[in-house]
DNA sequence: TTAAATTTTTAGGAACTCCTTAAATAGAAT
DNA sequence: ATTCTATTTAAGGAGTTCCTAAAAATTTAA
């Protein structure tokens, strides 16, 4: 009834495959640390559960259901390595590590929650992993920036936040303060400026502007 | 090798002696969902370990080694879990559920990071959990939030505390994390935003965000 | 093509933790 | 003190996953 095994084993596969192709057993045990023999029984259960496509003596590959499953696995490797590495101030090795023993356990809520609230922090070298972390950021930020906000679309600023310390104090200035209702009248263009109403008044914003404005919209 | 189980073991000695006293195999078994049997098994292994003393129709209790032990893992699970339902915003069952699960592979230093990340909050009512939650809060230094701050403080980010689990998972993404230095560069008003400087970038913030964030002067 | 080298699998066990059933023991009631 | 009841332990197994050593299959080299 054990699965995180079984889950480890998909999860080194999927590393060696990236999710095509096949590996050998003996490859695979090597990564693993662990015997030829070991590797061989696991797949046949593995197989039986339908999570490997397996033919002796020719190696191992993920079926969908499978790949599906480890790659879920390795997000949560991921979201709970950043956290650790990120938030925590944990060293790469150790949080690697802890991320192994966690990965199994955590929920899909749980590690969503903690994938938002890292938001687009990319920091994370990722070390040991053979693929980049980019993959974690799966899920929409808590907020959006005004650049990124659609023609009609209200929100309420949640924040400035911007590089430039000068930029942060004449949004103030001009009424952009957190709590206030902001509505996006029209862009520009793409990489134009943005017309955006506060209270009673329009104003127009170049982009580098708008986007240090970040709002919840509503 | 694996200890897992020994931990739940001695995590649920703990709950039913509280430290002191003796509980019964057939109570433990009951508490545990787990024979009989298996109770008396495994109590004979800790106690070849040094961990219990444990007399054949008397009962267990904790030596002094397993009560440290017992303790370690209690606080680590009620970190878990507090970090879960207050910051995740999990509901308690499955905060707890998982918690148990991760007691066990997280490092005395992550523990301690989260629990420092959380500051002093103690609304956590631990469910199921006999004892209160109250031992999980260790020191901490007086400090201030960032809403009391004058201008032209810095601080080290000591914590982030708030009712609502939202905002501390959104000043995460914006970089507030505990360690970082931080300094106002000016309120616009006394009940209004607080603009405050973090590495490069400058934040303005609503004063209900800023009043989440604890730091310890410099 | 055939023999040698290498890889992979099978066989046979071991450790850990769980279970069920049956025997042993302690504590309570007569 | 003896018997009865309820608890506790012992015995015998089952499921997982690991290992080593030996057999089988594949690949490589002559």
């Amino acid at each position: 009834m054990s699965t995180d095994n079984r889950e480890d084993y998909l999860i080194n596969i999927l590393r060696l495959t990236d999710g095509t192709g096949v590996v050998k057993t003996t490859e695979l045990a090597n990564y693993m640390q662990v015997s030829p023999a070991s590797v061989t029984e696991m797949l046949k259960v593995l197989q039986k559960e339908g999570l490997v496509n397996y033919e002796r003596y020719r190696g191992v590959s993920l079926t969908e259901e499978g790949n599906l499953k480890a790659r879920g696995l390795r997000r949560k490797h991921h979201i709970m390595e950043r956290f650790l590495t990120d938030v925590l101030e944990i060293d790469h090795k150790e949080a690697h590590d802890q991320a192994c023993a966690v990965e199994h356990s955590i929920s899909d809520d749980a590690a969503n929650k903690m994938c938002r609230m890292m938001g687009t922090k990319v920091d994370s070298d990722c070390g040991t992993c053979t693929n980049p972390c980019h993959e974690v950021i799966t899920d929409l930020d808590p907020c959006v920036s005004v650049s990124d906000m659609s023609q009609g679309d209200k929100g309420i600023i949640s924040h400035l936040s911007s590089d430039d310390g000068a930029v942060v104090r004449k949004l103030i200035s001009m009424g952009f303060v957190p709590g206030r209702e902001v509505e996006l009248s029209a862009s520009v263009s793409d990489k134009g400026a943005r017309i955006v109403r506060i209270g009673e008044t329009t104003i127009a914003l170049d982009r580098s502007m708008a986007s240090a404005i970040y709002v919840n919209l509503v």
